[in-house]
DNA sequence: TCAGTACCTTACTTCAAAGTGGGTACTTCC
DNA sequence: GGAAGTACCCACTTTGAAGTAAGGTACTGA
C-alpha cells in the first residue's frame, strides 16, 4: 500500500506496495529517461526539449515534466513574459537520478548492436 | 525506422526510430528492471523468482523473461525432468545491464523518502 | 492581415501492457 | 484420493499509457 506507508519503513523495490516502486517507474518511464538524459547536458526550454527528444508529443512532454517536477527531479522556471519563456533544469536530486539513467542510456547505445544480433540468433533458432 | 536500420549506423536514443530505444525500453520495463536486479543476486527458478519479485503475475514473468532471453540478457536452462526444472541466470551482457539498473534501484530506495516529501510540498503549494 | 512561435490544456481515441482464469502433465505429500 | 507444487500457454478482458487534434493567448515578422 503506497498509501499506507509509514515513515521509517524500509524501502524495498521487491515489495509490491512500496512507494519506491512508483518512484522507479517515474524515473524509468519511456519519456522520463530521455528527458532526464537531455536535461543533464544543459537546461532546456519547452519547445527546445521537444525538438531534442525525438518523437515526444507536446502532451507527453508536459505531462512527464510535471511528474518529474512534482517528484523534485526537475526545476521549472517560468518567466511571466510574452511570449512565455519556461526553462527546465535538473535539481540536485534530479541530477543524481539523471547520472544513473544516462549511464544506462550510454550503455544501451553501445550494446544495442549486440542485442540485435542476439535477437536474430534467437529467432533463427526457433523457425 | 527500427526496421530499416543499417549496420554501422550510430545509435542515438534521441532518434525516434533508433533500435536502441526499444532495447532501453526492455531494460527499463516495469518487470524487466526488477527481474534483472533479482538475477544479479543469484540464479532463480521460475516460481522462486515469482515469489521474490513481489506482485508479478505468471504471465508477465514468463513474457518478460522471454524478451530478456531473446535480447540475450537472460540465460534459460531447462532440465527435462519431472517436475520441470528451469533455471534463469544472467548472461554477461545481462550482468552489465543488471549492474546499471540495480545501481538505479538502490539509489531509488535511498531517495524515495525525499521524493515523497517533495510531492507533499508540491501538492500543498497548489491547493 | 495572416501565418508562425511559445507553452501549454482539454477531450477523444487507440492500442499495447497487464491482469484473470482456465488448462496441461506429471509427482509427491498427507 | 485429493491437494499442492512445477513451469508454463492460451484466450479473454480491463486498464492505463500514449497518440491525435483542437483550442487559447499574446506577441513577432513578412
Amino acid at each position: 500500500m503506497e498509501v499506507s506507508w509509514k515513515p521509517g519503513m524500509k524501502m524495498d523495490v521487491n515489495a509490491p506496495m512500496c512507494p519506491s516502486r512508483g518512484v522507479l517507474e517515474h524515473v524509468t518511464s519511456r519519456w522520463g529517461v530521455l528527458i532526464l538524459i537531455a536535461l543533464r547536458e544543459r537546461s532546456f526550454r519547452f519547445s527546445e526539449l521537444r525538438r531534442h527528444v525525438g518523437g515526444v508529443s507536446e502532451k507527453m512532454l508536459a505531462q512527464t515534466l510535471q511528474t518529474l517536477e512534482r517528484d523534485g527531479f526537475v526545476h521549472r522556471d517560468a518567466q511571466p513574459v510574452i511570449p512565455p519563456r519556461v526553462d527546465y533544469s535538473l535539481t540536485e536530486l534530479g541530477a543524481e537520478a539523471a547520472a544513473q539513467v544516462s549511464a544506462l542510456g550510454r550503455w544501451t547505445e553501445q550494446r544495442t548492436e549486440a542485442v540485435l544480433q542476439n535477437r536474430e540468433r534467437y529467432d533463427e533458432a526457433r523457425s
